[in-house]
This record gives C-alpha cells, sequence and structure tokens, in this order.
DNA sequence: ATTGGTTAGTCC
DNA sequence: GACTAACCAATT
C-alpha cells in the first residue's frame, strides 16, 4: 500500500495536524518540506510531519495536496525536534511553532536556498559585435554594449541601474543576442575560513583562560555553562576567543543577545575582530534581510549568527557553539502568542545538536544560579575586573524625614556636586520616562486617569502630553479640574524630564544627556548621545534602563539610584530578583577606569534585608537568600508555574471563563486563584488570571495537557482571548 | 425586505 | 485565526 496520506502542521491556533492526499505527480516530501494546500476557502503552507498508510478522516473530508514547495526538509533535524519539543513544552500548536521559527517570506513560499545573484553579461557575440552593424542607430544600447565590454564578469542590475542602463535596452541586446541575463550560484560554504581574525585577541587573565578553556575542551558536546562575571570581567572578549576555536574547527557559533544588546557597536566589535560573514537577525531588519541572514546560517556560509530571541531557531549547517549573553534579560521571553524563553530553548537546542552552550551574565537569573549550584550547569566564575579598575562602593541614603528637593536629598546633591567639581560624570537613574507620574488637582484631589487602562497616564513636557505608558493613548493635559474647575494643578512625582529641569536649574554651567525612549527616538540619537557623553568632561546623565544596559562610561564615578523602593515591593515574586539585577548592572557603569566609584541609593527602607544583603555582600548571597525563600515556598526554580490568562472588553467574562477552567484541574496541584490581573484593566479589555502551581514538573504538565481540551470544550473559550504561559516570567 | 451584528461551527 | 452560514433585530 501507499503511503499517500500527508501529514501536515499548519499555522494555525487548531492543536491538530491534517492529514491530506498526495497526487501521484507530486513526489513524497520529505519530513519538514513545506507543501501548500487548500485550507477551507483559503491556501496554506503547511510542514510535512509524515506520511501515512493510514488516516483517522473520512474519505470525503480529505482533499488533495497542490504543490510541494521543497525537496528537503527546511530545518535541520535538530532544529525540527527542537519546535516539536516546544510545542509539548508549551502546550503550544505545532504550526504556530514553526510559524514563528521560519522567517516570513518562507512562510509565504519564497525559495528556500538563494536563488544566485543575477549578472548581465554580453555573450560571445555581443564582445565582437561592429558598433556600425545592425545596432549603429541605437545609442542607449551601443553605450550599454560599450560598459558591458568593460566588465566581462558582468554587472549586476541596481549597478547598470545606476550607470543609467535601464532594463529595456538590456532587453534589446538580448534579443539580438548579444548579452545574456545569468545567475550565479551562492558562494561555496567556507569550510575552514583561512586567515580568520582581523585583528588579534586580547590577552586573557587567569581566570579567562581556564572559562575559555572549560569551553573549549567540550566541543562537540552538550555542556552547559554559566559565565558569571562582574561587569567588565571580559565576557565578551571569551565569547570571541571561545567563537574563534568554533570557526577553527569549521563550527558556526550563534550568539543570542537582548534586544536593547544587539546596538550597532556589539555587531561592529565582531566585525573588527572576524573576517567571517556574521549574519544578524534582529527586529530592526526587513523580512528580505532576515531571510538572506537565515539562508546565510543554514548554508553555512556565516561562521557567526547573532541576533535576539527568534533567532534561538536559526538553523545552522555545522553548530559548533551557541552563547547567550545577559542570560537573565526578560527579553528573552516572549509575552505574547508562542511564549517561549529562548534561553532555555537554547540549552535544549545545544543539548539536542550536541554542542556546548554559555549563558553569560553579572547578574544571572535565580534559575540559571540554581542550575549552577546544582551542579546541572558548569559554573565559570569571573571575580576580578580588567586592567586595575576597583569595584563601586554601595551606600544607602535614609530619606526618612529628609527634605526633597525634586526627589534629591542634600547629601546626594551635595556629592554631585563634589563629582562634578572633580570634573568627573554623574549618572542619575530613574526607571520612570517623562516628566512626572501622577497629574493631581490641589484643590480637589483629582487625578487624571487613563481612560482604557487602571492607570494614571505620565504627564510629559514638550510636547506637554498624558501619555499612558499601558496602552499608548495620548490627550492633552487639562488646563483646569475637569472635577471642580481648579487651575492648580500640579504634577507628582519625577520622571526623567522633570529631573533634567531640576539638575539643569541646579548646575546651569555642566552639559547634561537625557537618554530614554523618548529622548533617543530617532535613528542614530543613541549613537549620537553616546559619542558626545564620552567627549564631555564633567556632565550629567539621566536615564532609564537604557542607561543601564551594555554601554560603558568610563568616566562616571557616582551613580545615584534615585527611587529603589519602587521597584522592591511590586506585587510580582520577582520584583526583588529584576531590582537587584537593575542595580547591579546601573552600578557597572561606575569606577571603570583608576577612579574608584560610588553607588547611592535613596531609600525610605535603609533597613530591608535584601536591600542590605545586596550592597554588603555582593548579589551572589542576595541570590542565595531568595534562593532560599523560593525553596520554602516552592517558587521557581523549585517549583513550577503555569499561568492561564483571559481577557475580554466584559470585564465579568474573564473571570467567569476562568472559574470555568478552574473546574477542570485536577486535585494534584495547587491552584491560585482565578484573580484580576494586578493592572485588572488595560488597553480597554479587562484581564484576570490563574496560576497552577506544583513541586513536580511532570505533574504540571500533565495537569495541562488535560486541562486544554477542557479549555476548549469551554463555550466560552469562543468569547474571551486566552493563553497559557508556561513558567511566566511576568504575572502580570 | 434589507442590513448589520452576534454566534456557533468548520478547517484535513 | 479566518471564514461562513444562520439567526435575530431594528431600520428602509
Amino acid at each position: 500500500m501507499n503511503r499517500r496520506y500527508l501529514q501536515l502542521a499548519l499555522p494555525s491556533p487548531l492543536r491538530q495536524n491534517f492529514d491530506y492526499l498526495l497526487p501521484a505527480k507530486i513526489d513524497p516530501p520529505p519530513v519538514g518540506a513545506r507543501v501548500r494546500v487548500p485550507f477551507g476557502r483559503q491556501e496554506q503552507i503547511g510542514i510535512c510531519l509524515g506520511l501515512s498508510t493510514t488516516t483517522e478522516v473520512p474519505e470525503e473530508k480529505l482533499r488533495v495536496a497542490s504543490e510541494a514547495l521543497d525537496e528537503e526538509s527546511v530545518l535541520p533535524p535538530s532544529l525540527f525536534q527542537l519546535c516539536q519539543w516546544a510545542a509539548g513544552y508549551y502546550h503550544h500548536p505545532l504550526g504556530e511553532v514553526f510559524d514563528t521559527a521560519l522567517p516570513v517570506l518562507l512562510r509565504q513560499g519564497e525559495p528556500l536556498t538563494s536563488p544566485g545573484e543575477l549578472r548581465w553579461r554580453l555573450t560571445r557575440l555581443g564582445e565582437l559585435y561592429p558598433l556600425d552593424g545592425a545596432i549603429r542607430r541605437a545609442p542607449k544600447q551601443i553605450e550599454a554594449l560599450l560598459k558591458l565590454r568593460e566588465h566581462p564578469d558582468g554587472l549586476i542590475p541596481p549597478l547598470l541601474a545606476s550607470l543609467g542602463i535601464e532594463r529595456p535596452i538590456l532587453l534589446a541586446l538580448q534579443k539580438k543576442g548579444l548579452a545574456e541575463c545569468i545567475t550565479l550560484t551562492p558562494a561555496e560554504p567556507v569550510k575552514a575560513p583561512g586567515g580568520l581574525l582581523r585583528e588579534p585577541h586580547h590577552a586573557l587573565s587567569s581566570e579567562q583562560r581556564s572559562a575559555l578553556a572549560a569551553i573549549s575542551t567540550h566541543s562537540g558536546q552538550f555542556r552547559p555553562f554559566l559565565l558569571f562575571g562582574i561587569t567588565g570581567s571580559g565576557k565578551t572578549e571569551i565569547y570571541l576567543q571561545a567563537i574563534a576555536a568554533a570557526l577553527e574547527r569549521g563550527e558556526q557559533a550563534l550568539v543570542l543577545v537582548p534586544e536593547i544588546g544587539l546596538a550597532p557597536q556589539t555587531v561592529a566589535r565582531f566585525r573588527a575582530r572576524f573576517q567571517t560573514e556574521i549574519a544578524v537577525l534582529h527586529s530592526g531588519r526587513n523580512e528580505r534581510e532576515r531571510l538572506e541572514a537565515w539562508r546565510a546560517a543554514r548554508a553555512g556560509q556565516a561562521g557567526i549568527v547573532i541576533g535576539t530571541r527568534s533567532a534561538v531557531f536559526t538553523p545552522l549547517a555545522r553548530p559548533g557553539l551557541i552563547i547567550v549573553d545577559e542570560e537573565h534579560d526578560l527579553s528573552f521571553k516572549q509575552q505574547d502568542g508562542f511564549r517561549y524563553h529562548a534561553r532555555d530553548l537554547a540549552v535544549r537546542r545545544a543539548q539536542l545538536e550536541n554542542v556546548p552552550v554559555v549563558l553569560g551574565s553579572a547578574t544571572p537569573s535565580l534559575e540559571t544560579l540554581a542550575n549552577a549550584r546544582q551542579g546541572r550547569y558548569e559554573l565559570l566564575e569571573l571575580k576580578t575586573r580588567a586592567a586595575g579598575a576597583s569595584t563601586p562602593a554601595f551606600r544607602l541614603i535614609d530619606l526618612r524625614q529628609q527634605k526633597l528637593q525634586e526627589g534629591f536629598s542634600d547629601p546626594l546633591l551635595q556629592t554631585i556636586k563634589a563629582t562634578l567639581a572633580r570634573g568627573e560624570q554623574v549618572l542619575v537613574f530613574i526607571n520612570r520616562r517623562g516628566f512626572a507620574p501622577v497629574l493631581l488637582c490641589h484643590d480637589c484631589g483629582w487625578q487624571a486617569r487613563c481612560r482604557r487602562c487602571d492607570a494614571r497616564p505620565t504627564l510629559h513636557r514638550a510636547p506637554a502630553r498624558l501619555h499612558c505608558h499601558h496602552c499608548g493613548s495620548e490627550s492633552a493635559p487639562p488646563v483646569q479640574c475637569p472635577s471642580c474647575g481648579s487651575t492648580d494643578l500640579r504634577p507628582v512625582g519625577l520622571g526623567t524630564e522633570r529631573a533634567e529641569d531640576f539638575l539643569t536649574k541646579r548646575f546651569p554651567k555642566v552639559p547634561l544627556f537625557r537618554v530614554d525612549r523618548d529622548s533617543t527616538r530617532r535613528k542614530e540619537a543613541l549613537t549620537q548621545l553616546y559619542h558626545d557623553i564620552h567627549g564631555a568632561g564633567p556632565a550629567l546623565l539621566v536615564g532609564t534602563q537604557m542607561l543601564a544596559k551594555g554601554h560603558h562610561f568610563p568616566k562616571v564615578t557616582l551613580v545615584a539610584i534615585l527611587d529603589i523602593d519602587g521597584g522592591l515591593f511590586g506585587a510580582d515574586f520577582r520584583a526583588p530578583e529584576h531590582v537587584a539585577q537593575l542595580v547591579m548592572q546601573v552600578a557597572g557603569r561606575a569606577g571603570r577606569a583608576d577612579k574608584p566609584g560610588l553607588v547611592l541609593l535613596q531609600t525610605h527602607q535603609p533597613e530591608h534585608q535584601l536591600l542590605r544583603e545586596l550592597i554588603t555582600a555582593g548579589y551572589s548571597a542576595f541570590a542565595d537568600r531568595v534562593l532560599e525563600e523560593r525553596q520554602q515556598l516552592g517558587l521557581p526554580p523549585f517549583g513550577h508555574l503555569a499561568l492561564i490568562r483571559a481577557e475580554a472588553p466584559d470585564a465579568a467574562k474573564p473571570m467567569a471563563f476562568l472559574q470555568g477552567v478552574a473546574s477542570g484541574v485536577g486535585n494534584n496541584l495547587q491552584l491560585w486563584g482565578p484573580v484580576p490581573a494586578p493592572m485588572e484593566k488595560r488597553a480597554g479589555r479587562f484581564r484576570a488570571h490563574l496560576l497552577l502551581q506544583s513541586e513536580r514538573r511532570a505533574a504540571l504538565h500533565g495537569a495541562l495537557a488535560n486541562l486544554i481540551p477542557h479549555i476548549e470544550g469551554l463555550p466560552d473559550a469562543r468569547r474571551v482571548r486566552w493563553s497559557v504561559d508556561v513558567d511566566p516570567q511576568d504575572i502580570d
């Protein structure tokens, strides 16, 4: 019996595969190939999961596949397996997982491999053809003929266009048999690129050397590493040299970076070091560029692939090493649709491909740290900063009963003044952009509220707007209180714009640079700002977490964190972890050169246990303390969580729906909720969630597997938007 | 009668 | 999620 039933995964929210008839004229596609099929009223492109001699589907429902797009699998077996595994782990439909994993153009039917470069060149006849022949009365054709004679290897269409030679002219020459259009096959994959380095490696400290050796001795084997190194300890140099070793073996390296980390200078550093082609994949690139980079990686042409979250699915012809830089960064977790964690998938991928994987951070996530403490990951620690730089000192400023000027205490202002007087730079960190987070009527207590969210919109100046950071809506600030008519409306609280105003008045002669999403909206603005800051003498830097990530400011010796309390008491159990990571990241900007750095934290809670632990004993000790707490409460990484979210325009729907969901949960795990989300209304929709917790991962997954069919059977499942989030990072 | 809006069902 | 047939109701 023929294997005539084709099993496909289609990009659809339906958690099932679809069977099709394979017509005789189509060769059986291999597993992983794309197949075009009719689906309902439309056409879809599915991924072949296999061929079968039998089907469960009644004969009259089966339809015939229209076209096989590939003769080979689009993904190597390891990535095909990774997708299947992820679909199971995250309880997400396989077809949508493939949809996330593949470049958009490939999902739309573009060829898998590059068709090669198009070139126009002369035929033998064209090279010898006399100019006074049949074309003597066609001056444009003569011009084109002469230009092409200068380039016997041919010219690419854009270059010809720039020479004023248009396509119709070339077609005329082609018709006369004088010119031809050829496609060059893409360059042969470079097996072992010679002359790998463009600039020599930097010298390594002994710590760095042993870390590098540990990674390199495990080439060709699965081995996860945590590279735990304080800011400035030289993690990147280890990445570069480990990559060099992989390239020398003829392998490729995959580097995942946070969204914000893929600044031009990151790529520039790689390009400066290596000769090999570097494929860059991030959201700023258009679909054509993404596809080309993806193809170069898959073909083995690009030795190095650098990308953000979704780059974890980039196929490599010869995988050799995976690096996840700033592995604690939240941008590795996709927050909608298929909610995967790229760091976790990177580890799983490394296992499937038998390669080492390096998770690097100065402030590792507690999940990763626990894995290292329990021996599942090998811990590589870098405890010293490079060349003479000292670690900064921390000091708390007790805000209780202090007089504040626009959020600044007196001792802080004194220290800022002294630092500037020494000719050094000061970094002021406020994790809130805009002017003020609240607009308040002083007469009646009215506050501006967002119409679509349970939130107060932030007041921005220049231009004056009330801007809701949760739904993006904007409006003009009222001149009079809508409630009592008073004109005494006051901004309350502090954002970066207000700090900028205040500090400019207070230190009028000192240049001030504000770095936040608003001041860097223009393309290249951030690069320009960095450039200006490096060129400046004493200066004030005011900014949000943008200032905390990636970039170094050698002249900064004082870091001021204005409002540490805001983050410490967030509703989320991960809030302390995230605050600590942010504090350490910001602190890492100070004291880089020969001058010692100082970090001042303003707080109303100077006795806060975790805060004290962090600044006196360091991140590692802090993390161990938090891990103890998590263990007692059965929270991650010791217990396992899944969050069912629901939202609808109707206030009562999500809660009612989740009640129905909760009734279908087995009794071998803990249930929290359903409860309204911390911000119940957002962008005009009401949200609620239900948290599932279990000590055993298998129990959680088993329960989810039973629960999802139950949810799909609920009548309300069509009326609310719901999703399953395995290992949720943000419980909001 | 027409249209608009919601709902339930299907998709191999 | 995309699409449709079926249904109901208020609008010409």
